[in-house]
DNA sequence: AAACGCATTGAGACCGGTCTCAATCTACGC
DNA sequence: GCGTAGATTGAGACCGGTCTCAATGCGTTT
């Protein structure tokens, strides 16, 4: 009987249940274990034995035989941000409902954290991991699990240049969709706001950080441009982690009449600085922005929004990778969910 | 040099590395786990072979033999959740700056649910559970974990009768509060509104089957007692899970001036109800709740609400439960903390 | 009773790492 | 050179389950 060094209690074993029934150690793991064949006088008498013991498998000692831990890896850049937790229920019900758990890990956007997130993963055998990548140009942090052939699928963003699967929103279609709004109302000073790193000011052709952001970029640049807008790119602007306000401001300073959030959280400091500023939405300025985030439906006046499947980008994402886990090899698959476009209040023609 | 049954691919391991540097396995063991003792020349020469083999860790077979996995366990209503996103995170920072991963499962409230997520975690030989209760007053779901004497901590919500870790808000403060600001604006008939299942209408002395929402209830009876009102608890709205817009319908029609929201989601479907009803906040009924959700400050009006410490509650509970796993005999701890009063426009005296 | 076929069972190896303890090595002091 | 103490190393057991295959048991047919 032995020791659980946690606090000296004991587990019982397959063993010791085996002793209990005077079979074999075999007999009884293929009584407890479900497999193989075993009489029903036999069975009997193991299963009495394991109750009367109080027995409980322990997964990891089957994991070493087997090699599968019935465990999906998920990495996020926060859970805490409302995306990225409905992605992970998504995931987490369609991995449930075939027998996996999830192991969660938050990789902040970081390169570094991905990296040392794969590595746990891959050293308690997961038997595969979902990623949000935090980089879509520089993938380094995830050949590691490519190389060691463990099932991997990427959502939200893709990574460039990594042969695995993926599942992403439209974002080139549902921003030009949102560009395409406010130039129907009239818009031509139209800003889009994201706070993605990016070593320089926006030129066309750039590639963004995130694959994500980057079609939403193209959407709204490809819609400005095809209206005849000149030079679009100069109405993008990006970096603005350090201060969403401040970019809100200049923009309003600069004659900006509208305004693409990139994200809900863009946003709703873009609304809270504008209510500041006292220039009024739709009146004075137009916004729209990605994700149907619960205050947009609340806030005076409600947000027009370009609603991402989330929930349907995990559980996809899950799915493509259990088929994956089963033994799959089709080529890789790109899934691009459809966005749907929620109108409110948020838009009115330009003041001119 | 043996084979991955996910893939036929090959996993190095320690006693590959031991031959290819001319060591026994349990020296080569030793400087690839970080233990025991081993010259300089032998050190260099393992770790040598270690990277030209492409050795990395099984972290299943080091749990086999220590007892310890490095994760930890924890259970949520639903990740969607923002109260529970939040506090994972919380959980997640503490537990990953003390070496740990979180293996994360959602109860949906489910007795049933919460009991298997549990076996599930069990059997991973997790070190350890946090687990937001699905029910205060039936905890028979939890006593295994108890009874095997794997460190836990409740968060959010205490399960009577288990001798555990708990960390909580304050409701019962919370509650009178708020309560206590409509009062001072001279409401009477004041509603509070759950959508916890109750068998019955709520009396006096019930005890509900969420501690957080039982505090609340009491906070709220308690104020509106001291301050005269006759038979408070005739204001108390629970099962309201089928329908809050029903129930507020049914409120206003009863001459109800204000509302206490139980969350931010209860919250949410009164604002939304009250705006179609053509009743304005808070002119004809004022609107308070708990949380402090992004969407109450975005509002028109804002609501005024009763913010909770979450990512702390998380954290705390990640923290406490370290402290067991380490051995921490002491008594058990109840950490109870405080809540913040957010003031903003949805309180004004009732139209008499 | 013997032969045959199928079901059941048990012995032993194995997964990949940790741990214990005796054997061996090395450095130092006399 | 010898003895001693401490460092280093290796052999083997072990964690708790799965898997393989030969041995055994059982039922049926000739």
């Amino acid at each position: 009987m032995p020791v659980d060094p946690l606090n000296g209690r004991k587990e019982v074993t397959v063993s010791d249940v085996a002793a209990a029934a005077k079979v074999s150690k075999a007999t009884a793991a293929r009584v407890l274990g479900g497999y193989g064949a075993a009489s029903e006088a036999v069975r009997d008498r193991v299963q009495a034995a394991a109750e009367q013991l109080g027995y409980h498998p322990n997964a990891l000692a089957k994991t070493m035989t087997t090699g599968r831990s019935n465990s999906i890896g998920i990495i996020v850049g926060d859970i805490e941000n409302p995306f990225f937790a409905q992605a992970t229920r998504g995931a987490a019900d369609v991995a449930k409902a075939a027998g996996y758990d999830l192991i969660l890990l938050n990789s902040d956007e970081h390169a570094v954290a991905e990296e040392n997130a794969i590595s746990v993963l891959l050293a308690k055998r997961v038997d595969g991991i979902l990623v949000a990548p935090a980089s879509t140009t520089d993938p380094s942090s995830l050949r590691e699990a490519v190389e060691r052939a463990r099932p991997m699928v990427l959502f939200d963003r893709v990574a460039d240049g990594l042969d695995v699967d993926t599942v992403v929103a439209d974002n080139l279609a549902g921003a030009r969709r949102l560009a395409q709004l406010l130039l129907d109302a009239g818009h031509r000073r139209i800003a889009f706001v994201s706070t993605i790193a990016h070593a320089d000011e926006y030129r066309v052709g750039d590639r963004l950080g995130s694959s994500s952001v980057d079609d939403r970029v193209r959407g709204f640049v490809g819609a400005l441009a095809d209206a005849g807008v000149d030079d679009p790119a100069r109405f993008v602007r990006l970096n603005a982690r350090d201060g969403v306000p401040a970019v809100v401001r200049a923009l309003v300073d600069d004659g900006i009449t509208a305004i693409v959030a990139s994200d809900s959280l863009i946003a709703q400091a873009a609304f809270r600085e504008l209510r500041t500023l006292g220039r009024r939405i739709p009146d004075d300025v137009s916004l729209v922005a990605f994700d149907d985030a619960d205050w947009t439906s609340l806030s005076a006046p409600g947000i027009t929004v370009m609603a991402q499947p989330i929930h349907e980008i995990g559980a996809e994402a899950a799915r493509l990778l259990i088929r994956r886990i089963a033994g799959d090899g089709a080529p890789t698959e790109h899934v691009v969910l459809a966005q749907r476009l929620v109108e409110r209040e948020s838009i009115a023609p330009p003041r001119s």
